[in-house]
DNA sequence: GCCCGTCACGTAATAACATAACACACCAAA
DNA sequence: TTTGGTGTGTTATGTTATTACGTGACGGGC
């Protein structure tokens, strides 16, 4: 199991983790949002890893740095990331993950590896998306989506046929 | 609020209770499933509504009619229904709904209406969605998709404007 | 200075959702 | 008759999420 797979590519990790935290950084000085230390630090925990974190493992891992151990902690600093654009929510997982393109408004695709627990953020072209054509057929008026796959990525689906090559 | 939408539409309800049910009992003599009393009743339940309930509304529904109070009698039977395609879970709300179109193998997208709390079930052209194509450029293998859409119905657009016609 | 609104944070308690583990009944095959 | 599979029921527990309430920090009127 890869520990490194953002959309199942190996990259330097360390630089990213830090970069993104800047970024977001800047964005909330421009906007006037309080990046503070919990949720600052909540920021970072996701990007540490490129996959679903719980609330509460968001939460004991904050706890560890010396804030509040109760729910509402983590729960409210995972909303003010997700209301903000800096991370998003995993329906299928009940979990949360950093999002991999921060700034712009998009309405992201996410591709879950059942076997090694890798999320993938994909954009999607919102002009042609699927849910669109839906929505312009019946008249429904979208707010939100959530599309996620299930399945297996690439760095596996080559292990898999390593191991069992038919 | 309009106690009935299906796909945001009226129609003759009890019906089509009656109606499903009776598909599903032939489904399963054919595939040689046993739809017993506890997942005929969940069934309808589901039938019932044109919205997603939660397991424990499920559960409630059943120990008033006689089975069992506690939480995995609701949770197998409604596992039953969704492994073979007679219902589906709403992963945005932790809820259950009747499949609109059983039998059919098909990747369901759900329109959810945050006004009134109307879940309609579209079908997805499943060779050209969207999710397909993201698994063609990266080589994801897709096992199980989640498509779902939040924002409101025609029906409750309509009584907006009718309220508020700016 | 003080008052007051808002916002963020902390905590306790509880609600809501979900599963593990075990016992018993039933039925059909060996 | 025994055995294995499947379905149902129960107790207990685990996991995810929210409500309710209190405190401190900050900023704008007065
Ligand atoms: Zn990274
Ligand atoms: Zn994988
Ligand atoms: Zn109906
Ligand atoms: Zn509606």
């Amino acid at each position: 199991m890869d520990p490194n797979p953002i959309g199942f590519q190996k990259h330097d990790h360390s630089h990213c983790v830090a970069d993104a935290v800047a970024e977001a950084d800047r964005t909330c000085q421009k906007a006037g949002l309080q990046l503070t230390p919990v949720r600052k630090r909540a920021l970072e925990i996701l990007l540490e890893e490129h996959r679903a974190l719980g609330a509460y493992d968001v939460l004991a891992r904050l706890a560890e740095d010396g804030f509040g151990s109760q729910p509402p902690v983590a729960y409210r600093a995972l909303d003010f990331l997700t209301k903000n654009g800096f991370a998003h929510k995993i329906e299928r997982l009940n979990a949360f993950i950093a999002c991999a393109h921060p700034g712009d408004i998009h309405t992201p695709a996410f591709l879950i590896c059942t076997t090694c627990d890798a999320v993938a953020e994909a954009e999607t072209d919102p002009s042609h998306s699927l849910l669109n054509q839906i929505a312009d057929t019946t008249g429904f008026r979208i707010s939100r989506a959530v599309l996620e796959a299930e399945g297996t990525c690439p760095n596996c689906l080559a292990n898999d046929q390593a191991k069992d090559p038919k």
